[in-house]
DNA sequence: ATGCCTAATTTAATTAGA
């Protein structure tokens, strides 16, 4: 089974890339990020026509998620508990059935948090991750496979990044945030891309700006993190690198994850 | 050097991204 993250930019000026990467690569879940659309404004016709179930939680103008799936899902979540008060639309969870019981799988868009000295932006993106630690804490105590697949806007490693210099203050490579992040895989969570390759240069993102692409002036801030159940199933991973050089592309590029999950019979 | 591009909202500048 494969099981993609991707952050679209905006899935109606990318509709036809996306519909174009569903063919072509054909993931079997596909967890969206900045969709850019209010439900009712989603895409949602080219993509069944495609054979998906199409999954959304979105706002206006900004932020929103997707979960595209070739199986129906059981039940959806959408929102990320622990604020009520929060209306940004970063988080939708979908349940599936397998072979041997359920899959989760979660796309979640955490706050970018720039700039870091922001008196609001930099602790909204704390105190998320706070919410996703104790979300995450409360799914762990169900053994279950968990895959928490999105654009976390954390880049975790000096080397995931072309000049981790240049990243020291931003919000994305801060220590408090890279500190939140090993928070949650000390939960016993497994990053799937650095458990099945350690290749250097191995980014997801690359700037719009100054050449970013072409220079391979990229960072890696894209990441499946999964339960003990799911990293059991995992068998490699895959970068589709080749997204960025697309004529229309969105700066992320879909990140993958193989398992042998088997369809529910 | 907080811009260099891009999308969305709205129709000409902003805001946000990272």
């Amino acid at each position: 089974m494969k099981i993609a993250t991707w952050n679209i930019n905006g899935v109606k000026a990318r509709i036809s890339e996306l519909c174009q990467w569903l063919e072509s690569s054909s993931p079997d879940i596909a967890c969206l990020q900045e969709i850019k659309s209010v439900d009712e404004g989603f895409p949602r016709a080219e993509i069944e026509a495609l054979g998906y179930h199409v999954e959304t939680h979105g706002q206006k103008g900004f932020n929103g998620v997707a979960l595209l799936s070739k199986i129906k899902p059981d039940e959806i979540n959408r929102g990320l508990p622990g604020d009520d008060s929060d209306e940004q639309a970063r988080f939708i969870e979908g349940v599936f059935s397998v072979k041997d019981g359920v899959l989760r799988v979660c796309s979640l868009y955490l706050p970018n948090g720039n700039p870091s000295d922001d008196p609001v932006k930099y602790p909204y993106k704390l105190a998320w991750m706070a919410r996703l630690q104790k979300f995450a804490e409360s799914r762990l105590a169900l053994e279950e496979p968990l895959i928490l697949a999105g654009d976390y806007n954390v880049i975790p490693e000096p080397h995931d990044c072309y000049d981790p210099a240049v990243w020291a203050t931003d919000a994305l490579f801060l220590p408090k945030t890279r500190a939140a992040f090993r928070n949650l895989e000390n939960l016993g969570l497994t990053e799937a891309v650095r458990a099945t390759t350690d290749a250097q240069k191995h980014y997801s993102f690359w700037d719009y700006q100054a050449g970013a692409w072409q220079k391979n002036n990229g960072i890696r801030i894209d990441h499946l993190l999964l339960s003990p159940e799911a990293a059991d199933k995992l068998i490699s991973t895959d970068i589709e690198k080749h997204v960025r050089g697309a004529e229309k592309p969105s700066d992320h590029v879909p990140v993958i994850g193989h398992f042998n999950f088997s369809l529910a019979s």
